[in-house]
DNA sequence: AAAGTATTTCAATTTGAACTAAAATAGATT
DNA sequence: AATCTATTTTAGTTCAAATTGAAATACTTT
């Protein structure tokens, strides 16, 4: 689920601002179709928030849903433990 | 890579003790060949030490190729942290 | 209303990892 | 040398997840 890099970089991309689905894709080179499976992967799991406004959709990281993997995520992202998931997911040896 | 659970298993059976192949395959309800060849991914990645006596190979974790990750694990596979990684993993939401 | 922009959804394809079964390698035992 | 045990390797299968491309939905602008 989490594991997913992109969907990683999805809700760090969205940890504390909000963007619309084009800005989330531009940050990718798969096709929108593609993020927007992601991003439905994520509303699923309540892990982001939308806001609809007009035309756009604006997504959110929704940190409490979240909940102690919310701590453990900003510590990835802030700490010596930043590489320790995807470390965990792809090391491939020294 | 170390997201694979069998492969986690694995290291931590030969953590501090050196195991034969049997032995470890004895551990899990796949063939032997699949064991085997998760060892083999293992030993590419230089994750264990093989020493052969014979007929057998004995394996045993390389701790020094994990590097931080020998910290990591261990500490996973002791404290609160012993389920993060899955969590990462396979976290579905609430 | 027609055309354009933003986004989702669907069906089909691709990809990659793990698995099985069987063949290959190699040392040990009879 | 023939067989047995231990292990690896290979080829092919399976399965889930990601991706694509296209169609569908919905709001906006002209």
């Amino acid at each position: 689920m989490i594991a997913e890099p992109k969907r990683r970089t999805i809700l760090r991309l969205v940890w504390d601002q909000e963007l619309a689905a084009t800005d989330i894709a531009a940050n990718f080179d798969v096709t929108f179709g593609a993020v927007s499976q992601h991003l439905a992967v994520l509303r699923e799991a309540d892990f982001v928030m939308v806001r609809r406004d007009g035309n756009k959709r604006f997504y959110q990281t929704n940190k409490e849903a979240l909940g102690p993997l919310a701590t453990v995520l900003e510590e990835m992202w802030r700490t010596k433990l930043r590489n320790l998931a995807s470390t965990i997911e792809s090391a491939e040896g020294p």
